[in-house]
RNA sequence: GGCUCCUUCGUCUAUCGGUUAGGACGCCUGAUUUUCAAUCAGGAAAGACGGGUUCGACUCCCGUAGGAGCUGCCA
């Protein structure tokens, strides 16, 4: 049993969905289930345009729990009802410190080296103020205690009781804060396994002797190093730390974010693009690595590239308008068949959605085409006098299938008595403009018939 | 400040005491060539630094430097 625990204090940035991708494989490559957990405890920053974010982007990224989303919040009850359990058991302890007392017990604990007790830890500590304010406080282990994580990244993680402070686990409002609602929610959930950001490190010592107090069993854990910007800086918005969905408007395929983001702190071997289905067989938290990696556009956009090859044709048409949509870019006007026969011959010509776009501009340009200095230079009297030539014979082909055109162009060479050579860059010319495009006869067919011989008949 | 974690080509990484330190992306060169790509062939490119341990260290230990996290009535 895994889960993915994001807070809905922003979108689901790439770091997030890297480690829910990590406990969604984790989880079915195990037979066990992997659940989401909307971690809402702060009502402050809290926003349900956040919880749709999250949810949007797990959606895309294919990454759905096995089980309704469980909002935390909701739970406060039960958090309230465990704290006082121990409070009852002698574990934890109410805590009626004023913040200035607090602030100052703090202070003098830092410049000792320790971490901080409240005097309210102590039994004989005085009869509590009636009707004050209190927080309820974990009595955390004595000085002499060792608390150990077990970490399957980080080997053994040794923390000495007296480094771990009285956090607190109701705040004066009776609320829960995190470190109580993760404990209690793991357990109530019956996770057994947690993979997270390293962020969590030196709470998961925190968390061990709060579960230890409880008396239950301590999950396996796996903090995984987090992902940082191109720069080795920590992730922000301008270096990547974008939504998922923005990724998907610059085109890329959840598919090809999964393998990237699986490469990205996970191997096995030599391996380098891994499918989501390898993965589901190969993934173990053996090859997950230790040191923090940053984000490569470069990589991405090749990863991608390699996924766009492999997508069906009619679902990379599908996609590409849906950009062009979002981009406010002019629609394409032909079928969805016509385009996705175009697409198969242009798709490993781009590394992005957009690129795929960009590739139709050739087909899209208005005639007449806009020449350049480069093309009117190309189209000399001789050229153009070769492409009077060649204009009926491509009237008269067939089928207009790019074969058959190939067929007549070569033939039309060898009847000139001139190299390819001479044919194709005045050909290329009258048809694109100079614009990027495919082989010739592919190019031809894209055009069509009509559309080709008038690009011709437009130039001379 | 205290505690904890990290450190192999520019980037992602392999290596788990003995290798010409391997692969991928990117980069460079060449081939192909009708543009731009793609493709194919080749190339440059790395163990942060300093000490140990050992017959032998990228690998184990210590230190230094750099980076990161925690140290919240945030998560």
């Amino acid at each position: 049993m895994t889960r993915f625990a994001p807070s809905p204090t922003g979108y689901l940035h790439i770091g997030g969905a890297r480690t829910a991708l990590f406990n969604w494989l984790y989880a079915r490559k195990a037979g066990g289930k992997y659940l989401l957990r909307i971690e809402d405890t702060d009502r402050e920053r809290s926003t349900d345009a956040a919880v749709q974010a999250i949810l949007d982007g797990l959606a895309w990224l294919g990454l759905e729990a096995d089980g309704p989303p469980l909002f935390q919040f909701a739970r406060a009850g039960r958090h309230k009802e465990a704290a006082e359990s121990l409070v009852a058991a002698g574990k934890a302890y109410r805590c009626y410190l004023s913040s200035e007392e607090e602030t100052a017990l703090k202070e003098a604990a830092r410049a000792k080296g320790l971490a901080f007790r409240s005097p309210w830890r102590n039994a004989d500590s005085g009869t509590p103020p009636a009707g004050a304010p209190f927080v309820t406080r974990l009595r955390a282990p004595s000085e002499n205690e060792f608390i150990r994580v077990h970490d399957k990244v980080q080997g053994v993680v040794t923390t000495a009781g007296r480094e771990i402070d009285d956090f607190i686990l109701l705040r004066s409002d009776q609320t829960p804060t995190y470190m109580l609602a993760v404990v209690v929610d793991d357990h109530d959930m019956g996770v057994t396994h947690v993979i997270r950001g390293d962020d969590h490190l030196t709470n998961a010592a925190r968390q061990t002797a709060l579960i230890h107090a409880f008396g239950w069993q301590v999950p396996t854990y796996a903090h995984i190093p987090l992902i940082h910007g191109d720069d080795g800086k920590k992730l922000s918005k301008r270096h990547g730390a974008l939504g998922v969905e923005e990724y998907r408007d610059m085109g890329y395929l959840p598919e090809a974010m999964r393998a990237y983001l699986l490469r990205l702190g996970w191997s096995k071997g030599d391996l380098d693009i891994v499918s989501t289905e390898e993965a589901l067989e190969l993934f173990d938290l053996e090859g997950l690595g230790k040191s923090p990696s940053r984000l490569d556009f470069a990589k991405m956009g090749s990863v991608n590239a390699h996924f766009m090859r492999l997508a069906d044709d009619q679902r990379l048409v599908t996609l590409m308008r849906e950009h062009a949509a979002r981009a406010g870019q002019p629609e394409i006007a032909k079928s969805d068949a016509e385009l996705a026969a175009a697409v198969a011959y242009l798709k490993d010509r781009a590394k992005t959605l957009p690129e795929l776009y960009d590739q139709f501009g050739f087909i899209l340009a208005a005639r007449p085409l806009p020449r350049d200095e480069k093309t009117q230079k190309t189209l000399s009297e001789e050229a153009l006098a070769r492409l009077g030539r060649l204009q009926p014979i491509l009237a008269h082909v067939e089928t207009w299938h790019h074969t058959e055109i190939k067929a007549a162009l070569d033939k039309f060479a060898e009847a000139e008595g001139i190299g390819f050579g001479k044919i194709g860059p005045p050909l290329r010319a009258a048809l694109t403009g100079g614009l990027p495009a495919p082989d010739l006869a592919i190019a031809l067919e894209l055009l069509g018939r009509d559309e080709s011989l008038a690009r011709l008949g437009d130039v001379m």
